[in-house]
DNA sequence: GCATAATAGTTATGCGCATAACTAATCTGT
DNA sequence: ACAGATTAGTTATGCGCATAACTATTATGC
């Protein structure tokens, strides 16, 4: 591959990057949310109580994010932290009601996001859009498991 | 758009962004740069010098991004800025000899970048990709200015 | 010609994310 | 049963990026 190309597709990924993120900053912002907090209450809806090193995994992000995520989703009044009671290093991270009811509202932006992401794509290329980008993702993630590709495209 | 589809989307971007990010800052730290700062290098290894307001349009970012960046490129001797001659409030920056030699550096650490990003895809999606990635990315694009699609895919 | 607007850049501050270094608890091997 | 490794989490620190507020310069309208 000649520069012409890598650089076209390493500066797509970076400015996508910046605007995706800018667009959810200024989705979020009327909810109090900043971007990165909403993957946290979408994770915790979908699989319930979770302690952080689950979250973290799930997150894809490290510990230290997520401890101050919590802790600023606590201080607002989303979540709620319990110490476990099968293991004392751990805690139980779970939405509180007003979390939940903050989650449904994310929810629908997150519609509204994705539609507007994908505005003017033909249908078949939104359908492969995700698998094409997980593949991505998987071909650069240096903390992926070794299991190999493990084919999850759509 | 139901939530499943609109998640997966919104969170693949997400993961992609990180993974990527963090695969090229490992990449990038053994020529002592963080991620971002090569985009600077490149836009002037492209265009030649340019002022900073030039150079936050180019790479997408805020003037006080540039203006970071360019302080600590220019600490590490790859960038030069002086004062523009017709407007005493502008800064002509341009690369070092050193600089132009990182530049090059970082184009080869681009092309191999860019191949392990896409390793396993079909031609033909690759070349659609960086088309795909810039429509994405217009769609989401809250500073572009209102010229319509303008249709730059490949 | 001069007040006002627009533009180039900086500083201050805050967020997400990372790594490094640390504590506390649990697991493992002998 | 106990030393050592592993795991859960935190604190400290640094970077990129953003917005807000500011200075200095240049352009504009009357």
């Amino acid at each position: 591959m000649d520069f012409e190309q890598a650089d076209a597709l390493n500066q797509a990924i970076r400015l996508l990057s910046l605007r995706h993120r800018a667009r959810a900053a200024t989705l979020l912002a009327p909810l109090g949310l900043h971007p990165g907090q909403e993957a946290l209450l979408l994770e915790l809806a979908r699989t319930g109580p979770a302690i952080q090193s689950q979250l973290s995994e799930a997150l894809g992000c490290e510990p230290p994010s997520v401890t101050l995520m919590t802790r600023k989703l606590e201080a607002g009044g989303y979540i709620r932290r319990e110490p476990a009671p099968s293991d004392r290093r751990a805690s139980i991270v779970e939405l509180t009601d007003s979390g939940k009811a903050l989650a449904d509202q994310v929810k629908r932006l997150w519609c509204a996001l994705a539609e507007e992401t994908v505005a003017g794509l033909p249908a078949e290329t939104v359908a492969e859009l995700p698998g094409i980008l997980r593949t991505l993702t998987g071909n650069v993630d240096s903390r992926r498991s070794r299991r190999p590709p493990e084919d999850d495209a759509v």
